[in-house]
DNA sequence: ATGATTTCGTTGCCCGTTCAACTACATCGT
DNA sequence: ACGATGTAGTTGAACGGGCAACGAAATCAT
């Protein structure tokens, strides 16, 4: 008795251990976005992208960076960035500043209301990462789980 | 000299060894899905989505999955998962039965066509994942990988 | 100098996702 | 039997993201 069934016909199949770090994967990417989203909606008002930028000119000399600059940093394109800001800016969190030395770059800086609300989006988006990895991980499987991941994500960017 | 520069102000930060495991975490996020979504256009005109909804009909009995199921072994949400059918069926990928014990319930039935779409996908959708999983990775780095996700991946489904 | 090329950033269009109604059918209680 | 509640699935509006075309300024070549 052949299984060729023609409802399960022979479909190729990944290796068993390939498939599961590979559904693994893309749980997380499917997952993780939508969720990150919502908690900080609902404790700011904004989401990962804007947050992500509002932490980048946190940490940033004189809380200014360049729209590139930004972009690149945090790995997202560049018209998705740059609608971010737009977003930002219209709620006062940001502003746009023209570069002295250069007519085509522009300068994003972090206003006095920007920092307030990264810092009011903060805590609890350090609660979600705390229950959502340390939940069940050890520090040493944290570091490990850091070390495979970031050696598979670079090969995710280029083709 | 305390570093208290207005411009880098004292911020909640996140334990080192959580925050790298973090960082990786939400970059697969962010840039696998949009990865994956590219590759399969490419390659057989759907988005991942469609490629799960076809990947699951082609293992179930019958070819045929009811809309819940479907919805639910992708993890996909409803509206998510009719609006996707939908294509698919405008495509002639599947179709809709609605389902004869009950009148609320649609079987979903994946056609010939949607069988051939799905062969075509798949094989460059493995080379993907090998190229992206296990292009840097050992067997055991996979799994341990895999064993380490498995007990984050549910704790962001809920809450 | 001036025209060609490259770089920085923005915008328009299209599409997919979410969230909240909403329809339709089933089921439960009495 | 019949109204109340629950369940399956769909739909409409709002919104974010990708891609490609664009404008504007700098750089380079001759």
């Amino acid at each position: 008795m052949p299984t060729d069934d023609p409802a399960a016909p022979r479909v190729p199949r990944m290796d068993p251990v390939h498939a599961r770090a590979w559904r693994a994967l893309v749980a997380v990417g499917e997952q993780l976005p939508t969720r990150l989203d919502a908690q900080l909606t609902n404790d700011a008002g904004i989401i990962n992208v804007e947050y992500a930028i509002l932490g980048a000119l946190v940490s940033a000399p004189g809380s200014t960076l360049r729209m590139g600059a930004l972009a690149e940093r945090s790995l997202f394109s560049t018209p998705r960035t740059s609608k971010a800001v737009t977003r930002l800016q219209k709620r006062g969190l940001v502003e746009r500043i023209s570069c002295a030395g250069d007519g085509r770059a522009i300068n994003v800086h972090l206003t006095r209301e920007g920092l307030r609300t990264y810092l009011r989006a903060t805590p609890p988006h350090i609660e979600l990462a705390r229950d959502t990895i340390l939940g069940e991980l050890t520090d040493e499987e944290l570091t490990t789980l850091a070390d495979l991941l970031d050696r598979v994500i670079p090969r995710l960017g280029t083709d």
